[in-house]
DNA sequence: CATACTGGTTTGCAGTACAAACCAGTTGGC
DNA sequence: GCCAACTGGTTTGTACTGCAAACCAGTATG
């Protein structure tokens, strides 16, 4: 482990970073796309937090969030854009060469 | 990965899981024994940051700090407690199988 | 003596995670 | 039809925390 990337370690992206949006986007780059209440159980987050974090994903571009309907009922789907992917992929392997053995 | 190992995330240990306590623990378990100013210019943080940072590892039980001097000028030695590493160790297995591929 | 430097610590502020409270709409019991 | 309870979320309030600027004690230098 080089210094370099020791420094590297201050400039991770904290928007990934967050355990609970580390989660978040872990969940939906396996499922490609996905409901609020499945990420909601999946997570374990309460409702309150689990939209929070959704806004800051949003904001930074890293979702999309698209309110529909299933029925009468309210349905949010959730997609991670390809600059979330990328920057999940960037943060994976910061993190995995640094942790490395 | 495993719902369960997802879920694992909300339950990292937020002590490491700063990206300047993380960049400081690698540190300090690269060399075993370290001095401020070592750390200082390693890490790139300000001493302020370097100074709350520490107090907040030592607090939790995961560094020594030894205050000494090299001669007549002020020496803080720091090192990692066994639980310190095992925390990172901790941290550093949770984290690589939750990001590996 | 005073100015600058070393090796830090303390303070103030701005940002954030979190859960509790809230809200709009729907379903179910009577 | 009416009201209570539920679904699917959002907003609000608080407590914490990371950060750098300001500060401080002591030492070396001119």
């Amino acid at each position: 482990m080089k210094p370099e990337d020791l420094r590297a370690l201050t400039e991770v992206d904290r928007v990934i970073h967050e355990p609970a949006r580390l989660l978040i986007v872990a969940l939906l780059a396996a499922v490609k796309e996905a409901d609020f209440v499945y990420v909601l159980r999946e997570s374990g987050l309460t409702k309150g937090n689990l939209s929070s974090h959704l806004a800051k994903l949003e904001e930074a571009r890293y979702i999309e969030v698209e309110k529909t309907y299933r029925g009468k009922i309210p349905l949010t789907l959730l997609r991670l854009t390809a600059a979330g992917r990328e920057a999940f992929e960037g943060y994976r392997k910061r993190m995995n060469g640094l942790l490395r053995q």
